[in-house]
DNA sequence: AAACATTCCTGCACGC
DNA sequence: TGCGTGCAGGAATGTT
């Protein structure tokens, strides 16, 4: 499901009402995710408060009484929601419903993933500085992320701008749909090999990248497919999108049809008119 | 029924 | 040769 600013938007939505609130007890039913959930997992858990919760990339982090955390992630499919009472927690899907933690108010904190290629993981304060999840991030786009530092990323590689920023060394969060958001908005192909970007080129995409993501948080994220918030709610920003998924459809900017091209396996939109 | 909001791993080519 | 790096491709998996 989810890029950066759908993991923030859960974030700050989980954030109103999950502070303070305690892990009672918490129940596998299937601990295969990216990595398999240890069997200690709930007894691990069980009985820490959430303090704070916390962005990183992608990555959601609870963190916990006792000097613990918990790292999650999504993956492409997964979602997180908080029911209140225990009443309106179910009906539970049978099939996707792999991890669900009580809290001490009797809400549940349900993470669901088809796919299965998210992660739910408990660190010791002291180890998590050295999660190998978070060791290479690069900058976050709203602190730290500059044009120097991209166009330092991009000299000398022969490989297309829009890898580049989806690389998570690179800048942390960028997924498939900001990437070609992005690029719209800065006027360069995803194509384009990233050293032959030009200076001022680079300062666009720089400057662009926490706008885009910005709004979209703004609006909750982006529902393409499955994605809901944790109450359930798609968010809004698939009604703005520019170029994403428009292949065929006219430019908003020019009326020349959106093009579709595969850049590093993963689909990407253009406007070959005012994209160079 | 091909495509998919992600990440990780492999193998090959190239340069020192 | 051996090692490091960059890059492309594939795998993990269930849905629509």
């Amino acid at each position: 499901m989810p890029e950066l600013p759908e993991v923030e938007s859960l974030r700050q939505l989980l954030e109103a009402s999950l502070i303070g609130r305690i892990f009672v007890t918490a129940s596998v039913r299937e601990p295969r995710l990216r990595r398999n959930l240890p069997p200690d997992f709930p007894a691990m858990i069980a009985g820490r408060k959430i303090e704070r919760l916390e962005r990183r990339a992608k990555y959601l982090i609870f963190v916990l009484s006792g000097n613990y955390r918990m790292l999650v992630h999504l993956g492409m499919s997964g979602s997180l929601s908080h029911r209140q009472g225990v009443a309106d927690a179910g009906p539970f899907n049978p099939r996707h419903d792999h991890v669900r933690l009580d809290l001490d108010d009797g809400s549940v904190l349900v993470y669901n993933d088809p796919r299965r290629f998210g992660l739910m993981e408990l660190y010791p304060d002291a180890d998590f500085a050295r999660a190998i999840e978070l060791k290479d991030l690069g900058p976050e786009p709203f602190d730290g992320f500059t044009a120097d530092g991209l166009w330092l990323a991009t000299r000398g590689r022969t490989t297309a701008i829009k890898n580049l920023l989806m690389d998570q060394r690179v800048v942390a969060g960028v997924g498939n749909i900001y990437a070609s958001e992005i690029l719209f908005r800065a006027r360069v192909r995803p194509t384009r090999r990233a050293g032959k970007v030009t200076r001022s080129e680079v300062e666009r995409i720089a400057a662009i990248t926490p706008e885009v993501l910005r709004e979209a948080i703004g609006s909750n994220g982006t529902t393409f497919r499955s994605y809901r918030d944790s109450n359930g709610e798609p968010g809004r920003y698939a009604t703005q999108l520019r170029v994403y998924d428009r292949a065929g459809k006219p430019c908003l900017i020019c009326g020349e049809l959106i093009r579709m091209v595969v850049v590093g396996q993963r689909s990407s939109f253009y406007c070959r008119r005012c994209q160079k």
